[in-house]
DNA sequence: TTCATAATTTAGATAAGTCTAAATTTTTTA
DNA sequence: TAAAAAATTTAGACTTATCTAAATTATGAA
């Protein structure tokens, strides 16, 4: 089918369209973490096996066949996340890295029997929605807190962020998913947020977290 | 750590020296489908890792080191065996190729949460023992009913050989782990050997197949 | 519009793992 | 025990996925 390779790619172009059209060589190279060069090797050979629209020094998008490939990846990935969460008992912060590898192993019925043992769950354990066997989902309506105005609420839904760094600051200040918050105060200084949480601790959290932070309404 | 390939000729070796001493390079070819030369390009890269004892031309052993890990991924994949059985209900017969990838994962944590979600099982869907965190296993002690005389009795404990093909011979014929057997008539002519079950139906398997299915007395 | 800078691609190398064909070593057989 | 056969290794090549350095193309500031 595909290599390794192959489908890292996909996934990261993939994931970098969702806020611009084509996406960049650079961009690629940076999510990555490789070197520009590489990315047009691979993007010429996407482009062979038609996963891909590319022009020279143009970036690219996904065809449709390398997008359907592409959200199979993160079918996958959220699953196993979702299973080492719900049935291995790790937290969320744990989970990436090993949902990394397991979003490679190839059958197709594996993974709808996994889905089918865990009873379909709708999203992944950072609250992003998980495809179904057809690869259709819901688009995420989720904002970031940084888009929010003072005395709006609303639940925690998801993160932007995975790294591990990321959530076990979010842990620590107790902003886990379905906490509800208020916003109190936006600082014009800095962009940073003060929150209220419904027990009326009040947080600081700075832009960087605020614009990594998603709410339900 | 180890590449994918370098995990899997450990493998090949640790299973292929269980009936021999030193193993050869034909019979890791063989086993591996590769060529001759290959192997012998393998092997001085896992020499040069201290995984293996090899002199050119006289075969190999594997050392301590390139034994723990081939138990490793043994453990591992038999564990994953055992997932797809018994929680995702998968049929004995599908599961060692989607094994031969899960097998690959890295994380130790992973797989000994995965031994514990499943309440630390010690034998795999194809009775074969799985090794515990520490890499201690029992050996089999089942026996080949090739080796078995006239009248002797026993319980199908395992298989030999995983293919589909030769477990869905089996399950037609209801030769199935558990299943009580006694040994009514061994073919001088042909080494093939006729059967009796609890239900005193009489079965004729082939040679190639008496030694291929193993019985715990 | 022009030129400096940034982005991208090309050229040429490298490492892992594989292959075929040829050479070497071991084993078997006569 | 010497030649033939089998097993194994070496030589040289190929593919995939990388890299650095150099060349090319696009962009945006003057
Ligand atoms: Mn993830
Ligand atoms: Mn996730
Ligand atoms: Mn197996
Ligand atoms: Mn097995």
């Amino acid at each position: 089918m595909n290599t390794l390779a192959e489908e890292n790619y996909l996934k990261s172009i993939y994931h970098l369209s969702i806020d611009a059209g084509n996406v960049s060589t650079n961009q690629i190279a940076a999510s990555l973490n490789t070197k520009a060069s590489s990315v047009t090797d691979m993007l010429k050979k996407l482009a062979d096996k038609a996963l891909i629209n590319y022009t020279r020094y143009q970036g690219v998008s996904l065809t449709p066949a390398g997008e359907k490939i592409a959200v199979n990846i993160i079918r996958k990935h959220r699953l196993w996340e979702y299973f080492l969460v719900e049935k291995l008992k790790f937290k969320w912060d744990q989970v990436h890295d090993m949902a990394e590898e397991m979003e490679h192993i190839s059958s197709a019925e594996l993974i709808d029997r996994l889905d089918e043992f865990m009873d379909y769950p709708q999203h992944d354990p950072h609250g992003e929605p998980i495809p179904d066997c057809n690869g259709r989902f819901n688009a995420s309506e989720l904002k970031a807190i940084s888009t929010l105005s003072v005395n709006n609420c609303g639940t925690i839904a998801g993160v932007r962020d995975h790294s591990s760094s990321f959530l076990q600051y979010l842990e620590k200040q107790q902003l886990t998913l379905g906490k509800k918050i208020s916003i109190t105060e936006i600082v014009e200084f800095d962009h940073s947020v003060i929150l209220q949480t419904e027990n009326k601790k009040e947080i600081h959290i700075s832009r960087e977290v605020a614009n990594n932070l998603l709410i339900a309404l």
